[in-house]
RNA sequence: CGAGUGGGUCGAGCGAUCGCCUGUCUUUUCCGCAUGGAAAAGAUGGGAGGAAAGUCCGAACUCCAGAGGGCAGAGCGCUGGGUAACCCCCAGGUGCCGUGAGGCAACGGAAAGUGCCACAGAAAACAGACCGCCGAAGUUUUCCCGUUUAUGCGGGAAAACAGGCAAGGGUGAAAAGGUAGUGUAAGAGACUACCGCACAGGGUGGCGACACCCUGUGGCACGGCAAACCCCGCUCGGAGAAAGACCAAGUAGGGAAGCAUCCACCCUAAGGGGUGGGCAGAUGGCCCGUCUGAUGCUUCCGGGUAGGUCGCAAGAGGCACCCAGCAAUGGGUGUCCCAGAUAAAUGAUCGCUCUCGACAGAAUUCGGCUUACAGACCCACUCGCUUC
RNA sequence: UGGGGGAUCGUCUAAUGGCAGGACGAUGGGCUCUGGACCCAUUAGUCUAGGUUCGAAUCCUAGUCCCCCAG
């Protein structure tokens, strides 16, 4: 645990250049859930960071991207901890479209700790 | 009460905790001679829509191109007004639809020309004749009557032909006015009356589209399609914020200026000069016209990618009131500052209330149009029923 | 975000504004001992909604979907 209290989402724990996605999808390992596909690959950083993509083809409206976008991350910030120190890229898959927050909480949860064991 | 028409407003709300983007102020630290810049913390303010959407019009803004001329192309199309501008809005006219409140209209020209009008039908655009009607006058044949010796002549009837007609039938999306009468062999604007229509002239009202009235002419000519070509009138240079401006790693080498420089022929001893021609490019549609040239040598030093900063949030701005106007809108006064990201900001959890929540997320900015949408409320009006 | 192009049977592709045609496929039948090939027949379509026109795949308006280009 090592940002206990800190459940804050600043710019620094984004994936915010190409240059940084790209890394990731060229040395990143991929897993697969329900509804993700992620990649993920250690940085030296100290914190975790991390990037979604939303496809047009997952929902076809502005606001259903969002939706889904805003979900993740906020799974993301309030589990920063299980982390560790990855670049971690969510990819959300069709199949997406009606998602809740327990659901993706559950689902990303499990995969966190499955990849740090 | 029911059904409906037109217009407008809103688009779940409140509280708590955690979190995101951003403006301003304060403090601290660092950098800098300094104006100032960066980071952190705290305080405080703001934070998606009526359509933010589609990208269908019109602009602002930016860059590119502009000697000039012609052709082509695109858009618009009743009238007057509004506007920065418009394929928009308002008011009005005309036509059509609706019992009505009201709604809808690409609504210039078909007597400038060209083209098309399948099938059906007789005929589809300087009309035409299938069935049908007529067949008087004309020709032929037959029959009857009169007369005559007889041919014949006269009269009548029927049939056929030549011919006449366009009223009726039928076809079609569309068939060249309607009603009544006269007329005739049958009919027909052939003629007459009334209605309708077209054209010309004049008057009245209106800025005008146009409306109404009067007079005359024409028996009616001028079918439809211009979201077919086209004609007439008006408008239009191209691209778009991934526009564009500035700063600028790494890698790779590029750019500008000067001189010589393509092919053929002619002149010349040579150097070189002249004439003609071709190719490619620019002039973001084409043509004429105009301009430029591959490569080598010499000299000079910038251009640009990743990334960053700006563009980028005070505007044809919002709200309130007053004035002008039927209105769209304009003018004045006061007041407010109200998203500004760049892998891209509004979410999660809990509690409460209700009608249990639709369509949907700013990306340069405005003005419109169009399309999507659970519902709630307000104003004006229409029709029907019932009661007083 | 901006710009450009397109949509016709299951697939590919034709059609001066006048009955939507062809090929491949599918289905059924014939031929054959059986299959293939071949022959015959059938099936099924103008992306959607309006408008112009007597009549629309075609012309006009709006919408839906797909593809391409620009970092």
């Amino acid at each position: 645990m090592t940002f206990p209290s800190d459940s804050s989402f600043s710019k620094d724990v984004r994936i915010r250049r190409n240059s940084e996605f790209k890394e990731v999808f060229e040395k990143g390992t991929r897993i697969r859930t329900p509804h993700f596909n992620v990649l993920y690959s250690p940085n030296n950083l100290g914190f975790p960071r991390i990037g979604v993509i939303v496809g047009k083809k997952t929902s076809l409206n502005a606001v259903g991207r969002n939706r889904i976008k805003r979900i993740v991350r906020e799974v993301f910030r309030k589990n920063k901890a299980s982390f560790d120190s990855f670049d971690v890229v969510i990819i959300a898959k069709k199949n997406c479209k009606g998602l809740t927050y327990k659901n993706a909480e559950e689902e990303i949860l499990g995969f966190a700790e499955k990849k740090l064991s």
